[in-house]
DNA sequence: CATTTTTGCACAATCGATGGTGCAATGAAT
DNA sequence: ATTCATTGCACCATCGATTGTGCAAAAATG
């Protein structure tokens, strides 16, 4: 690496250069110029000085000054899902369009590292803040109010801020009445072959957990506690769950709702230490969309949200001089196995 | 949301509360009070001060001062696959044990966005950055470079910049060997049965094709040019790629090496339009691990990339003073039909 | 030509932290 | 009792931008 840190132009190296004073620099360069009778020709030599000299303003200087950054935050529980990383591509293409630059974190649902990370957010003067899926999402908000920083919650809901959640209910009614109606008459699915598995104690948890067990009442006339296993959000407890369960009842229940993409792969964990003829006649619902998953070799129907519809709303929300604290519920979609839709990568254009 | 925005503890607050100079207060608060004699009590007192009032130094304007961050950067060309998100969470991990603060950005393979990017980055005074999958490494380097910031390609190489890749070379060869492999001998595979898709004219690709080539040829005496069909990053490039191969031919190869997971889900588009039956017969090698494509009603091979060695060996690089330009290569791994390997999730504990 | 208005810009304070320098008070040494 | 070294801290310039204010020169008005 051949050095030449010849150092960065600051608005006094231009206004040497120009003649001018630093704030006539710093007006001309930050678009105030016109609020403040600047001549266009200054406006115009000072431009072309700042681009022969590659000028770019110091952020920190400027953030400082101005106690704004033009940064964007979205906090996440973790990066590598699918459902999570499309969201950190929505959220880059939505504040990208704004001419603000988006920051991604992810504090691996630690309630104490989601509040550290936000200090750390605020300590830069983050404008505004997405939390996602946060396991802690008033302990964050108290932290946020502390300094005033905007902030939505998306995913998971909290009770101080405005939330915009997909609407879990319905889709864990969507999803479970098809599984139960992807078993034709004669194999038909009874109540004790239809098990969920996965999440944990939070919110869309409680919802799915509702949703699925409203339709297995209405449509199955029976449902009992012992369908639903909790295993957190972790591909190795959901293994275990499934290996538990398999060792108990020598196969695995039919019917299958798993809370997660997440935990879907602690099925495929357990999928990798048994024979494909295990799996003949399962069918998989799961509360996720992953392309790949959809075509696995036996039916998984997937519930896709609305990654899209959740991001613009929250902006629409943080918008709003003073928000109310409310939920606001995003309809997700329902999707036939073997199905590959569009993600936010298709808005991409690829150079080939 | 309630507000009590109120503004946020200066070291000046604590200096006046603490009957201390604000310089002394800083001192305390950054550690660096032993270099400057400051009484142990008088400390004591003024680090009570602070977290009674939840002091958090505004780190715009240390940074101003001294010209560092705390920040260091990935800058990716998408967030959503398995492979650059699994990236995040191991880049995320490592910062955060070096007790700095993480922040993952894109770029959408597109030059002149990257060049941006790093701009932004570098007028937040970044202080290191990790350039992965760039389309134009060395664009980038010289932006870097006008200001100093130290900074690694990986993924894809640079001319100008020490590089950590994974060894693609050795990789598409072992995975090209292993779909030919796969076949039993009376099913055995031709050399025009094995296509190459997806990639483009860019380090990767052009290392992966010669390693499928040299297989070829060495395995089975024979290899021509149309058996690669090169169609870009994009899933919808592959699909249009697929649907025209299997227009022309009636099927498809039987033996398919696929440049990336992203080229892929191209081909999950194609399946999305036809019957099982028409995938009874293939194999398939796939540049890149996901979890869910391991188990699809084919067998999939894939490589993963040794993504944790290569964050590691980066670091280490930008920790030398003054780096040799060279590219380092890491092993990849091969990775049989139905498997679930662990990722950088497993090392997250979840609170079931 | 005298006065008012407008134009065009410079000045200087400020954001919050850092770090070099200088100086008084205290203790040690002679 | 002096002198010298050490301790403990305050002072102040600085990083690079923003923004309220003030004031000369130019233009418009009567």
């Amino acid at each position: 690496m051949e050095h030449q840190p010849k150092k960065k132009a600051t608005i006094y190296d231009l206004s040497v250069l120009s003649g001018s004073s630093p704030s006539t620099v710093s007006a001309v360069l930050n678009g105030t110029w016109r609020k403040r009778r600047i001549k266009e020709s200054t406006a115009e030599l000072i431009r072309d000085l700042a681009d022969r000299h590659q000028y770019t303003a110091n952020l920190q200087a400027r953030g400082l000054r101005s106690s704004r950054s033009g940064l964007v935050g979205l906090l996440l529980p973790v990066h590598d899902n699918r459902y999570f990383s499309s969201m950190a591509q929505s959220f880059e293409a939505h504040v990208r369009s704004r001419g603000q630059c988006p920051i991604v974190v992810s504090a691996c649902r630690d309630p104490e590292e989601e509040r550290r990370t936000v200090e750390t957010l605020i300590s830069y003067s983050v404008d505004e803040l997405i939390v996602a899926g946060a396991t802690d999402p008033d302990g964050v908000h108290a932290v946020c109010i502390g300094s005033g920083l905007k902030h939505v919650n998306i995913d998971l809901p909290g009770s101080k801020a405005p939330s915009v959640i997909s609407d879990n209910y319905q889709g864990a009614r969507m999803l479970t009445e098809a599984i139960i109606r992807h078993f034709s008459d004669d194999l038909k699915l009874g109540p004790d072959e239809l098990y969920l598995f996965g999440g944990r104690d939070d919110h869309a948890s409680r919802e799915r957990i509702r949703g699925f067990r409203a339709i297995k009442r209405e449509l199955m006339q029976g449902d009992s506690d012992k369908c639903i296993e909790p295993t957190g959000y972790s591909p190795n407890m959901a293994q275990i769950a499934f290996e538990r369960f398999y060792e108990r009842e020598g196969k695995l229940p039919r019917g299958l709702f798993i809370n997660s993409s997440i935990n879907f792969e602690g099925l495929l964990r357990f999928m990798a230490q048994h024979p494909n003829e295990a799996f003949l006649d399962i069918v998989v619902g799961c509360y996720d969309y992953d392309p790949f998953g959809s075509f696995l070799p036996f039916p998984v129907i997937m519930i896709r949200q609305d990654i899209e519809g959740m991001i613009t709303k929250a902006f629409e929300i943080m918008a709003e001089n003073r928000p109310s604290v409310q939920t606001y519920l995003i309809q997700p979609e329902l999707v036939p196995p073997r199905t590959a839709l569009k993600g936010p990568l298709d808005a991409i254009k690829d150079i080939a």
